[in-house]
DNA sequence: CTATTATATTACTATATGAACATATACTGT
DNA sequence: ACAGTATATGTTCATATAGTAATATAATAG
């Protein structure tokens, strides 16, 4: 009889879908443009140019990068008029990059 | 005043500095082979070659990926003799690559 | 010392990435 | 329909990245 009573988790299955999902995951997570727009999300929604008027980017380049969180549905969005207010959409996600942020700023 | 020109009403400010290193921190988990080695390292440490043999990888390629993580401080080694065991070494990186793979595999 | 083994490093190549600019699309008010 | 505003998209370019092959380094055994 295996031990299966133990609580640790087996480290041994990683499959090739999840190992995608997971990198794609921190991808988004591992650039700085992409850090502030979220970091600017944690409090509340902002619309396009208001995310670009924060950070000082170009207003394309803020909605290339709101393309790339929003196909890993990091983000959401809706509409009111021509103007799409974004905000987040992953509580996992924005915990990690809080307690990341926490821990950088705690070294 | 309203809250449009109260733009700044962000809490935690988000330096340079902290930001370099978060999504250095998070670049680091943002490739399958570096989650790969990380993943191995969960269990008990690998030699160099250990490791290229389990991922099917070549050697000078693990020793790239291991560098990298090494200068993250993310692994360590000890030397036996011409082999280098190497470990993980950051604990806060490894729960997260830990929650992350749950957290995908939930879905 | 020399040979062997394990790992690191250098040089190179192919691909990925991020930002800029210009343009297209979507919606609103007139 | 038209003008104006907000956002999305296509293209291009420079740089970053990951891997390979070849070579260098380090430690050990004989």
């Amino acid at each position: 009889m295996t031990d299966e009573h133990n609580i640790n988790i087996n480290h041994k299955d990683l499959d090739e879908e999840t190992l995608f999902v997971v990198s794609q995951t921190f991808k988004a997570l591992g650039d700085p443009t992409r850090i502030q727009i979220l970091h600017l999300l944690f409090d509340r929604e902002y619309s396009v140019n208001g995310i670009a008027q924060a950070l000082e980017l170009r207003q394309s380049a803020v909605s290339h990068q709101l393309r790339f969180l929003k196909n890993l549905r990091l983000v959401k969005y809706r509409r009111e008029g021509t103007t799409l207010y974004y905000s987040h959409d992953d509580e996992h996600v924005m915990k990690m990059l809080e307690q990341t942020i926490e821990h950088a700023n705690h070294n």
